[in-house]
DNA sequence: ATTTCACATTGACATTTCTCGATTTGACGC
DNA sequence: GCGTCAAATCGAGAAATGTCAATGTGAAAT
């Protein structure tokens, strides 16, 4: 199922500057971390909790081979958010009666 | 131009599951506060700071009307961030070397 | 084994965000 | 005018976020 909170994770994500230059750099293929570190004036502490933060929501995939990290972006998350990006902004039936009832109370409860 | 802290500012507003559930809502047209109020479980006053957040990243419009106030999706903002979405995960030619390089830079003077 | 390198984790801090109740503003009906 | 209704704003508290320096970890090189 498509469940919101799973899809608004990466739109947080993405909400970001860094993290959204981030996923454009990697837009182009594969990078290690040092890759991406020296193109930004952060701490190397910092850029790996956004790299963190990019993955748990599914968007980069982390690919390890000896000391390096290589980061790629996940083309399924993308197109999923794609995906759910044009759902929730375009006309669809039932919009507010059933579907989003169902889904507003889902959100409701779990915060 | 299209400056990157302006397209992820609607990341951001869209990164609240509510949030991107009152889109969802809206994008079946045209809806006023006490409508979308009363699908949620919050408060008459949080609802309007997410609304507030949702006008100005530009995703939603605002239309006063005697006491009550219409919201509705802003299409070209949905576009145009739909375009900016494509355009980070999608490949291109010089991609970290000269155009990345200098939005990192404008991200990093910027914070 | 020791050092070095790439990266993750921890702890701390400042800032931002989410949320609410209370108050204010502006429009409407009486 | 006066009360009422819709919505915005204010003030405050709790929680989340972005950032860094310091430390930990695991692989490679010597």
């Amino acid at each position: 199922m498509d469940s919101c909170s799973e899809n608004t994770k990466v739109f947080k994500a993405l909400g970001d500057p860094k993290r959204a230059m981030i996923v454009d750099m990697l837009s182009c293929g594969e990078l290690c971390a040092c890759n991406i570190l020296e193109k930004f004036e952060m701490s190397q502490s910092t850029l790996s909790h956004h790299m963190k933060i990019l993955c748990e929501c599914g968007i980069v995939k982390a690919r390890e081979e000896g000391k390096w990290t290589y980061y790629s972006l996940d083309d399924d998350t993308v197109d999923k958010t794609k995906r759910y990006f044009s759902a929730i902004t375009s006309a669809k039936e039932n919009c507010i009666c059933s579907d989003t009832a169902g889904c507003c109370k889902e959100c409701n409860d779990h915060e």
